[in-house]
DNA sequence: GGTAAAAAAGCACGATCGGTCACTGTATGA
DNA sequence: TCATACAGTGACCGATCGTGCTTTTTTACC
C-alpha cells in the first residue's frame, strides 16, 4: 500500500518544475518540457498532480523549504543576534551563487513575476515570505539588550533583504563578482550601526 | 509616402508589449493578446515587426527610455551630487509606485527573468543597466570634494539600487506602504555617511 | 479624384499548449 | 503467489502558439 515509487517520481517532478520556473518563470513552464526532462509522458504527470497549478504550487512550496533549510542551516546552533545574522546572510549569498548554475533563486523569480498576479501561488509566496521576514526581524531584535524598537528592526531587515536583492542582480545579470564584497560590506556596516 | 499612421500603431504595439511583459514576463507574452489589446489582427503585427523577438526588443528599449526620462526628469537642472541623487531616488520610488497599477517595473521584471537566458534581449538590458549604473556612480563621485574612491562610489550605487529593489518587493508583493519610508531613511543615511 | 503604396485582415500551417480517457504494465501487500 | 491498486503510456481533444502568404481596405500624395 505504501506508494514508494510514486513519491519518488513526484519529488523529481516537483524539483524539475522548480528548476524550470527559476529559469523561465512559472508562466513559461510547460508540462511537455517538464515531462520530457523527468522522462515521463505528459499524461504521466497527471497521476501526481491534478493540474498544472497544483504542480507549480508544490514546486514553490518545496522551493521555499529548500531555501529555508539552506539559509538557516547551522544558524540554530549559533547564539542569537549577530552571529546568527551573519551566518544567515552568508548562507543567503551562497544560495544565490550556488543556485546560479540552476537558473537563480526561485523565490526571487517568483516574487517579481507574481507580485501583480493574484492567485494561490502569490498567496503562498506572500505568507511564506512574511514568516521569513518575521524571523529576521526577531533576530535583529536580539541584536541589542535592551532591544531596539520594532521599527528599527524592520528597517534593518528591509536593508538586509535589499542587499541580497542587489547582490543577486549585480552578480547574476551583470555577472559582476564584486557584488558579494559590496553586499558583505554593506551588511557588516549595518550590523555595526544597529548593534553599537 | 510618409508612413505616419504606421508609426503611431507601432508605438501602441510597443507600449502594449511592454505593459504585458511587465505583468507576465516576456516569456509569457503572446502575440494574440497583444494584437487584441491594440485592436489588431495577429498578422497585422507582422507589418511592424519581423518577429516576436524584434517586438520584445523594441518594447524593452522603449521601456528603458521611459524609465530614464522619468527618473532623470528635473535632475539635470539640479546641482550635481546630493540634490540630484535625492531627486533621482525619489523619482525612482515614484516610478515603482506609479507603475504599480501597470504591473510593475518592466526593467526589474526583465532583469530577474532574463538573467539566465542568453540572447539579444539580455544583452540589451545589460548594456543599458550598466550605462545607468555608470551614471549613478559618477553622481556619487560628485558627492564630495575631493571625491571618494571609485570603489566607494560603486559601493554606494550598489546600496542605492538595493534599496530600490527592496522597496519594490515590500511595496508590490507584500503590499506594505512602509516600504517607502524604510527606503528613504536608508538612502538618506547612506548619503549622510558618504558625504560627511 | 485617381492611384500607388502602406496598413491591416483573412486564412491556413505545423507545433505546442493544458488536459482527458481508456488502456497496460508493474510493483506491492496480503 | 496472486490479486489489486497504482504508475505510466498513447491517442486524442479544442485552443492557442508564432509565422507565413494572399487579399482587401485605408491612407497619403499628385
Amino acid at each position: 500500500m505504501a506508494m514508494r515509487k510514486g513519491e519518488a517520481t513526484r519529488a523529481r517532478i516537483v524539483a524539475e518544475t522548480g528548476r524550470q520556473a527559476a529559469i523561465r518563470g512559472f508562466g513559461a513552464v510547460s508540462l511537455g518540457d517538464v515531462a520530457e526532462a523527468v522522462g515521463l509522458s505528459k499524461s504521466g504527470l497527471f497521476k501526481h498532480f491534478e493540474s498544472k497549478e497544483a504542480m507549480e504550487l508544490a514546486a514553490l512550496d518545496q522551493g521555499f523549504d529548500r531555501f529555508l533549510a539552506f539559509n538557516w542551516a547551522n544558524a540554530d546552533e549559533l547564539p542569537p543576534g549577530r552571529p546568527r545574522l551573519e551566518a544567515v546572510f552568508d548562507n543567503w549569498l551562497d544560495w544565490t551563487e550556488v543556485e546560479n548554475a540552476a537558473g537563480g533563486c526561485l523565490i526571487n523569480q517568483a516574487a517579481v513575476e507574481l507580485d501583480d498576479q493574484p492567485g494561490p501561488l502569490r498567496d503562498l509566496l506572500r505568507t511564506r515570505i512574511q514568516r521569513w521576514r518575521a524571523r529576521l526581524k526577531a533576530e535583529f531584535l536580539a541584536l541589542r539588550d535592551p532591544p531596539i524598537s520594532e521599527t528599527e528592526a524592520e528597517q534593518a531587515a528591509f536593508q538586509m533583504k535589499s542587499f541580497i536583492l542587489g547582490h543577486s542582480e549585480q552578480r547574476r545579470l551583470l555577472d559582476d563578482e564584486r557584488a558579494r564584497a559590496y553586499a558583505r560590506a554593506a551588511f557588516g556596516a549595518l550590523l555595526d550601526r544597529t548593534q553599537a
